[in-house]
DNA sequence: ATGAAAGCGCTAACAC
DNA sequence: GTGTTAGCGCTTTCAT
């Protein structure tokens, strides 16, 4: 409560100018910090503009540099511990170069996505960093490409756009951790995704997320290599609110022939296939394995603790905006991209597969259980 | 890849005046919807809006509206499922009422979030989310309030401060929390904070965060009514990282005097106690007793479940977005704050105390172990 | 209903 | 080094 409770109209460089006796735009060149300023000027500026605690609007900056330093960030869910993680990789990077972030979260929803990127680029972000929700429907994201602003895809590549891409290579992942399961002897490996698709997974079916695209593309190769049919039946797509995710663990498990290991798309699926397991009654891994994406501090705490894909998602948000903002500043890319690398961490909850122990073979001729190539 | 493939410069009002043969003052109305616009000027203008693939910039409308529909937001740490969740709920309200958000993450650094505070209010945002680190140092969000925008706190008060707070309460749900550990048998409490202090709990140290104060508050109440000594040598405050966290946990639990029951004061705090009880081969609820604030999916998959103080989260998110458009719509509160109850959850993790089913009770004479009041 | 012109707060030419 | 004058893209009087 020094002196001024001013209310309605901020102090302008007008203001500090009238106050320090020199022209608006001396003023403003001692204020903004560039151009030629003179020792005493600068003081009396500087001086006046603590008086009045004058601050910059940066809207009005913004207008006639170009520039917003403020960059925007669309995931799909915030709440999803994932994005969490990546945002702030991604925010902190921001901060660090002076960039502020706008978030914008989508529900997985095509539309609310598009609506997004428009309003961003109509509030004038310096650039995008989109985790986009399809693959494969990228018109509004090339519109950001023809307003001139560079664009970083977070997690999904998007068909047919420059943009440069942060990801974990899954498909080289998934290809591991489906071999994994092969080699405990798993056949019966069912897969829950949350990608939003109008037709269940067969044979030759274009998925609209690159991501599980990769991650099924890991599968199908591992199943192939080793002459062992897919199992189709056991994928499922557009596993959406934690309930709809139950059902599909209960049925998966509860069919005449069942899976017997569940893959998690990520940590919410898991979440909540974890709670269907624990409701049957059933325990990891005897009855049923398990496997997720992601790893989070929880996954050590549970009995036993999960075997997981780790992702480096703090290092892909910090890779994004360095990406971005490097690209905003046109730079050129540094060469050596810094290694995004997923891994498999077995901890306890992948066992043999429970049919494995019991007598008689009940599955059709697919060879012997024991480990293979 | 219709027709345009503009780079550098926007189509503007001016560009579209022009295409549809009126004054730019006529187009402006026509692609603002204000003012006077016959039907015939309207199609013409939109038509031609359309052509150009015009869009509006939003910078230049705040410049002379004054209003940029964009809040900002500021947390310690997004990447905190509690902070996600609420984020959650702010982004959610906020679009439905066409807001933007600007999210800062402070780290829980009292100069980071004062520099945040700034760096939004230059950027002209019509109102402030703030979930303040400190409760007593608030010179930086007098200032919001000086510059005659709303600031709604969340889940903290701010001494002295006229700001709309949103928040459970934490006292009462403390109290009970503490009075049902009391009734279990425990008499020695831990409790483990994020919270920055410069010294340890003691009687009568005033603290920093209203948020913890009234925890705190809660257990010392529920204390003194049963006319037994609080454990001050059991709380923990600036618990930061992972490792501080296990290495406090560890102490706690190894000490000549062990806590018997340990309280997280947030998600990420029973995450790395957890751990390290875990490390310690100490079983829960027969070893050791678990509490922890905030309800997250996870907490029912241990074994055994949590016992949790669970925050409406979410809601808080909503209520606080809620709040803070009303105040910039300059609408006055609606009479009835939705109830914002936290509620205690009573699930595995909190039996009774190790000692009481051991021979000799080694502790001072403290009365019965059995039930109170 | 329409247009001319002023102005939001700042930066950027361009003189001097 | 300093001041004057234009804008940035839009909204908003104020005439007509």
């Amino acid at each position: 409560m020094s002196s001024n409770t001013s209310r309605r109209r901020d102090v302008t460089v007008a203001d500090v100018a009238r106050a320090a006796s020199v022209s608006k735009a001396q003023a403003a060149r001692a204020l903004g910090n560039y151009g030629a300023v003179s020792e005493d000027v600068r003081e009396r500026v500087l001086a006046a503009a603590e008086e009045l605690s004058y601050r910059p609007n940066e809207l009005a900056r913004s207008m006639n540099t170009g520039k917003s330093h403020t960059i925007g960030v669309v995931v799909g869910d915030i709440e999803n511990p994932h994005f969490g993680l990546a945002t702030r990789g991604i925010t902190d990077t921001a901060k660090k170069s002076g960039y502020n972030v706008i978030l914008a979260n989508t529900d997985e929803e095509r539309a609310a996505e598009v609506d997004a990127v428009q309003v961003l680029l109509d509030k004038r972000v310096d650039g995008l960093i989109v985790a986009p929700a399809s693959s494969t429907e990228t018109d509004h994201l090339q519109r950001v490409y023809e307003s001139g602003r560079p664009l970083v895809l977070l997690d999904r590549a998007a068909r047919g756009l420059p943009a440069e891409v942060i990801a974990a290579d899954m498909a080289g992942i998934s290809y591991d951790a489906t071999k994994y399961l092969l080699d405990s002897g798993h056949r019966r490996i069912a897969f829950i995704s949350t990608l939003k698709n109008a037709s269940p997974f067969l044979d030759g079916t274009q998925l609209d997320s690159s991501q599980i695209s990769e991650r099924l593309e890991g599968m199908l190769r591992a199943f192939a290599e080793t002459k062992l049919p897919f199992p189709y039946d056991l994928v499922r797509l557009n596993a959406g609110d934690a309930d709809s995710i139950r059902d599909a663990t209960r049925e998966l498990l509860l069919r005449a022939d069942p899976a017997t290991v569940v893959v998690a798309s990520d940590g919410l699926i898991a979440l909540s296939a974890l709670g269907a397991i624990q409701d049957l009654q059933l325990s990891i891994p005897k009855d049923v394995s398990f496997l997720m994406y992601d790893d989070f501090a929880w996954a050590r705490l549970t009995t036993p603790p999960l075997t997981v894909v780790a992702q480096p998602v703090y290092d892909m948000g910090v890779a994004a905006a360095t990406a971005l903002i490097r690209q905003i500043d046109g730079r050129k890319a540094s060469g050596t991209a810094p290694a995004l690398q997923a891994r498999l961490i077995k901890r306890g909850s992948v066992g043999p597969p429970r049919e494995a122990f019991q007598p008689a073979q009940a599955y059709t001729a697919e060879g012997p259980t024991a480990a293979l190539g």
